[in-house]
DNA sequence: AGTACCACCTGACGGC
DNA sequence: TGCCGTCAGGTGGTAC
């Protein structure tokens, strides 16, 4: 789930919900997903204060405590959030629980273990710290065009490069390039100036399309490949079939006709 | 600089 | 029904 769109769709659900709440209590089911702080301390740390705002960078979210620091949250491969009421049952495979004064709680959902949380001073000094590009759905096609200008690679592993630029992972960049006709394994370049055009308006439409619709496939257009992200199924877009393509060890997906090199 | 491969962790799914 | 291998939307490290 958790790409640049997933990401923002929990923002909105995080801001909707669990702000300006007075947290009463943290318990930590898994401290595996706990970096660099103990249960113990982040309930100390949290205990008091409320979550003032957010903010996104590519595929982290951070929340900024009232009065406090930051809160770094990381999906991983199979993260989510949910906010429910104290008598409701505990979601699946929480391991982060939030409780609110007014009775609410806000469930850290992590089947596997993948992600992290972690207590930061500031998310400018983590993106540097970590190295992450800019976010892809805040730069120009001028600062596009510099970060890939040079680059040796192959442009769906160039796409999913958090230090390039941030957000974007397996499954949107297969739509990305679905939608700009290039083919996964095109050497970044070898693309013309046409198809850099292409791959950034297709990136910002993606991406912004996907945010509108909830980052929901069942909602997305109906050209849209990610509905059909398996082998065997139809190209939505011509009669072909899509086919599954392994790029630097991760499987893509993509329309061999529509998407030639 | 880029890629391949392994590791982390555990659920889901297909085959037998 | 159970066991087993494989894959899964993440990142990080190492070796080449």
């Amino acid at each position: 789930m958790p790409e640049l769109p997933d990401v923002e769709v929990l923002k909105g659900y995080l801001d909707s919900t669990a702000l300006h709440q007075e947290i009463e209590a943290v318990d930590v089911n898994d401290e595996i997903v706990l970096e660099g702080i103990t249960p113990d301390k982040l309930e100390h740390e949290l205990v008091g204060c409320t979550f003032d705002a957010t903010r996104r960078h590519g595929k982290h979210l951070f929340v900024n405590l009232q009065p406090g620091d930051w809160l770094e949250l990381h999906f991983g491969m199979t993260g989510d959030l949910k906010y429910y009421k104290h008598e409701e049952q505990e979601p699946d495979y929480t391991q982060i629980l939030f409780h609110f004064k007014n009775h609410y709680r806000l469930a850290y959902i992590m089947p596997r273990k993948l992600g992290e949380v972690q207590l930061i001073e500031s998310p400018d000094d983590f993106i540097e710290e970590n190295n992450l590009g800019p976010d892809a759905l805040d730069l120009d096609f001028e600062s596009f065009k510099d970060l890939l200008s040079g680059r040796r690679g192959m442009v769906k592993s160039t796409l999913m490069n958090q230090e390039i630029l941030a957000g974007i992972g397996n499954v949107y960049s297969d739509e990305i390039l679905y939608q700009a006709g290039i083919h996964p394994r095109t050497k970044v370049k070898e693309l013309s100036d046409q198809q850099l055009h292409q791959l950034y308006d297709k990136m910002q439409d993606v991406l912004q399309t996907a945010i509108d619709h909830q980052a929901k496939p069942e909602q997305f257009p109906d050209s849209y490949l990610i509905p059909h992200r398996s082998e065997g199924e139809k190209c939505p877009k011509c009669a072909g079939e899509v086919k599954r393509i392994e790029v630097s060890g991760r499987g893509g997906y993509y329309c061999p006709s529509c998407q030639s090199k």
